[in-house]
RNA sequence: GCGAGGGUGGCGGAACUGGUAGACGCACCAGACUUAGGAUCUGGCACUUAACCGUGUGGGGGUUCGAUUCCCCCCUCUCGCACCA
């Protein structure tokens, strides 16, 4: 290298990223063990689906948890760095039909391949805890704790009306129908009859929604956005008998405060009731074309818009239990089969809804809360009153406050046998029945005489049929007869496997509790091990698993817990959501065409720069705005601070030790130097907002230079600026570690930056000594002065009355008021 | 409609419990070194102005000596839920 070539010369980060990649690997460094030294700390990016090739997405994704897992282990912790794969699924399945192989062939490539990427970042991983979910050694757990779940009776079977995607050619659950279409490839869901497993979550439905108030450390918008989902409501449940019929109407109300304001009854159009109103009646034919109009209609539009209420009169009256009143029963389009009972006692003077059908089909509207000042007239209402009031027209319970009543009625109800208080949740259970050939197998067996049989523990796992007879490797389980044709379990006479597979996030359920004893032999979990290191105490993702996996997550870590597995009660102590990258205004998405391979900027760049860039141009929590010129400026730093340790290398390979008496830049650069250490430290601790702890990096960087412009390298403090240098490469190892190492190296380390612990931040070293305080008058900034840090309020006063800028802005007149603000500012008010 | 989170230079973004608005980076401009430079180095850079002044954190109002920060009203964007009885 010539001298030119230094003064502008480029670190060669393919030769050093591969050098420090190898050294961590063959020492070992990230392995994390049970009797680590210091306080446990895990941390944990959701693991990806082996599509390929990573994405801009799973670069930021992991460079976060990189840096958080680096900076844990320099503070102390004994680090638990996980990484794995996500396997199952329909991806694997379209390829392997595609190239007539297998889907196991296009899913361990996938991750040969996309492994090699990641260990191309320089991740810290603990790669000895690999594994992928579609391993044998890993869902055979999980059909064990299926099994499990079976006997207690946590699942079970039917047939329901399910979401078919037809593209999939599967099931899906309610979570993941995103607007009426597939949550993975986007085209329309329909309903279909099926019989299904499904888990119950709903009996979970209590704690889930509780503990949520446990996780503090969870972003509000994921917190309330699971409140939402699982939709809690308390009420009452009443029966209203149906007139000359022997049958009753079961409705759910969150208002039995306006009982006595009903003026109709809705149900349902796929109410199981409606056949028995209708059969043999006058209005059977035409209600019966109605209801199934509606039902047409109600698949067509899944999309969300505001749909015009319809209803049709059925012929039929029922009683209201609470006052003997006899009203119409309607069939509404707006009441869903699905919520609470699949029938509401309409109250139109108090619900928006039926207010709006009572004006169209001209039913009585009736008030009976009042809110306060107010008067409600059946003729001049434009729209229904939903707040509180105090009740009128309710017997017994008129002039009562519209929340004590509602008690009061549910207590009447029961007392009368004709109600109870109930509680009712819009989660349902999980259904997680697959008819995929990519996924776990179902444990169970279907035998004519004694019914459903888990398969013994002995025989798990239950693989996937695997032939190499080309396309047929790929069909589905119930076309497979030498996969399902056995024997039962408990009688031994022929019976049929069950041929459904699991949903895959079954597997990304439980998988960061594997983690802590992936190669255990004798069940899902070692529990001491997975007592150790759970819970997770930061994991991160994208947002868009608010509901679904974090959901499922928390579900299984429960279940876990009741199968004696586990002891606590949820799985993430932190969460981070990080943003999405975009570009050009849009997430970045092959269908848009606006993706940026992150393989091809780590060849032009390396792994450092591309960390450096996804760190600094966002707070982790915000979107990422893709930028190449952003690339670039990160790249141009770490070669700025390369030259400028080429270029004074031997003074900081000899420099002197750090004198008593400092000149004032001496003092100046020391004092940045610690400022440093404190502002990084905060502002990792504090919200992991790396974007701020890289900027005043660079503003040490920035120091650094001018002073080295100024000679301050000449000895005797040299010291200084060497302690500038280490500080600066030791605060930036957690995000561009290569680069960082090699630097170490070459100012003369002897030992790994690694293993160091992070610098120590001394308050003394970082205070000012002069101050820049604000003179204001009125309130507006007129001047501003330079003071001793320890100057006391009356000659700081003195000294702003001195000033020649205050003096012209006061025009002569005299202070009225003085505000001093330590060490801030003083404001001269007249 | 309901819920949550945003709106700060040309751009990404800073600003601790009310106290210097625009740190840091990008882009841009000027200069230096160069045969050349999209390399590198130095300096400038909210708007307006010659300068001082003035104006400025979506808009309007309020509290305060002082508001990006607190309160009220409104506009707008993003995300989630969407007839949940």
């Amino acid at each position: 290298m010539t001298r030119d070539n230094d003064a502008t010369g480029r670190y060669n980060f393919a030769e050093i990223e591969e050098k420090w990649q190898k050294s961590w690997e063959t020492e070992g460094l990230f392995r994390a063990d049970e009797a680590g030294i210091g306080e446990k700390y895990y941390v944990l990016e959701m693991f990806p689906y082996p599509s390929g090739r990573i994405h801009m997405g799973h670069v930021r994704n992991y460079s976060i948890g990189d840096v958080i897992a680096r900076y844990k282990r320099m503070r102390g912790y004994n680090v638990l760095h996980p990484m794995g794969w996500d396997a199952f699924g329909l991806p694997a399945e379209n390829a392997a039909q595609k190239n007539n192989s297998h889907p196991a062939t296009w899913t361990y490539a996938n991750i040969a391949y996309m492994r090699g990427q990641l260990r191309r970042l320089g991740l810290s991983y603990d790669w000895d805890r690999e594994f992928a979910t579609c391993d044998p050694d890993y869902f055979r757990w999980e059909q064990l704790l299926f099994i499990e779940m079976f006997a207690r009776g946590l699942v079970y079977q039917k047939v329901t009306t399910v979401n078919w995607c037809e593209s999939c050619q599967t099931v899906l659950a309610n979570e993941q129908v995103i607007d009426g279409t597939c949550w993975r490839c986007d085209q329309p869901v329909h309903p279909k009859k099926m019989n299904g497993w499904f888990l119950k979550i709903t009996d979970y439905a209590e704690e889930l929604l509780a503990d949520l108030d446990q996780l503090s450390g969870w972003p509000e918008k994921v917190v309330t956005m699971q409140r939402n989902w699982i939709g809690k409501s308390t009420g009452l449940n009443c029966d209203f008998t149906v007139e000359e019929l022997d049958c009753r109407i079961a409705i759910f109300t969150t208002r039995p405060d306006t009982v006595f304001g009903v003026t109709f009854m809705s149900i349902a159009a796929e109410h199981p009731l409606l056949d028995t109103l209708i059969s043999g009646t006058a209005h059977e034919a035409e209600v019966r074309a109605f209801a199934e109009r509606i039902l047409v209609e109600k698949q067509r539009q899944s999309l969300a818009e505001e749909v015009e209420k319809q209803g049709i009169f059925t012929g039929r009256y029922c009683i209201n239990p609470f006052n003997g009143q006899r009203v119409p029963i309607y069939v509404a389009n707006f009441v869903l089969m699905e919520y609470g009972t699949g029938a509401v006692m309409a109250v139109p003077a108090h619900d928006q809804r039926d207010f709006e059908f009572a004006k169209k089909y001209q039913l009585p509207v009736i008030p009976v809360v009042v809110p306060e000042h107010q008067e409600l007239s059946p003729d001049t209402m434009v729209e229904a009153a939903t707040g509180p009031g105090m009740l009128i027209n309710s017997g017994q319970f008129s002039g009562m406050d519209s929340l004590a009543a509602q008690q009061a009625i549910i207590s009447h109800a029961e007392a009368g046998l004709f109600g109870k208080a109930h509680v009712t949740y819009r989660l349902r259970d999980w259904g997680i029945s697959r008819q995929r050939y990519w996924g776990a197998p179902i444990p169970m067996v279907h035998c004519q005489t004694c019914g459903v049989q888990p398969v013994p523990h002995g025989e798990l796992p239950i693989k996937l049929p695997e032939d190499a007879a080309g396309s047929k490797t790929c069909l589905p389980l119930h076309q497979r007869p030498d996969f399902y044709e056995t024997t039962c379990p408990r009688c031994g006479e022929a019976a049929r496997r069950e041929t459904d597979t699991m949903d895959t996030f079954m597997e990304s359920s439980w998988y960061f509790a594997r983690f802590t004893s992936p190669g255990h032999q004798t069940g899902p979990l070692d529990k001491a091990k997975a007592g150790y290191w759970l819970a997770v105490d930061q994991y991160i993702g994208g947002v868009e698993h608010a509901i679904l996996h974090l959901l499922y997550s928390r579900f299984f870590t429960k279940v876990l817990r009741d199968l004696g597995y586990l002891g606590i009660d949820e799985p993430f102590i932190n969460l981070l959501t990080q943003g999405m990258v975009i570009k050009d205004g849009a997430k970045m998405s092959k269908s848009k065409g606006n993706v940026v391979d992150p393989h091809e900027l780590i060849e032009a760049y390396g792994a450092d720069t591309v960390r450096l860039f996804s760190l600094f141009a966002a707070p982790p929590e915000r979107d990422l705005e893709w930028s190449s010129q952003g690339v670039e400026g990160a790249s141009r730093f770490l070669n700025r601070v390369y030259r400028m340790i080429v270029q004074h290398r031997s003074m900081l390979e000899n420099a002197e030790v750090i004198p008593d008496q400092l000149s004032e830049a001496g003092r100046s650069l020391h004092r940045k130097t610690h400022q440093t250490i404190r502002r990084v430290t905060e502002s990792i601790e504090q919200n992991f907002h790396f974007n701020t702890a890289i900027s005043a990096l660079m503003e040490l960087f920035n120091s650094l230079n001018a002073s080295l412009g100024e000679d301050l390298h000449q000895r005797p403090e040299s010291g200084v600026v060497r302690q500038a240098v280490a500080v600066l490469l030791q605060l930036l190892s957690p995000m561009v570690p290569h680069f960082a190492a090699e630097m170490w190296q070459l100012v003369g380390e002897e030992n790994g930056l690694e293993k160091l612990p992070w610098p120590l931040f001394d308050a003394e070293a970082a205070k000012e000594d002069q101050l820049t305080i604000v003179i204001q008058v009125n309130g507006k900034v007129r001047s501003r002065l330079q003071v001793p840090a320890d100057i006391d309020d009356n000659d700081l006063i003195s000294l702003v009355m001195k000033d020649q800028n205050t003096v012209k802005f006061l025009e002569g007149n005299s202070p009225k008021k003085t505000i001093v603000v330590k060490k801030k500012l003083v404001n001269i008010v007249f």
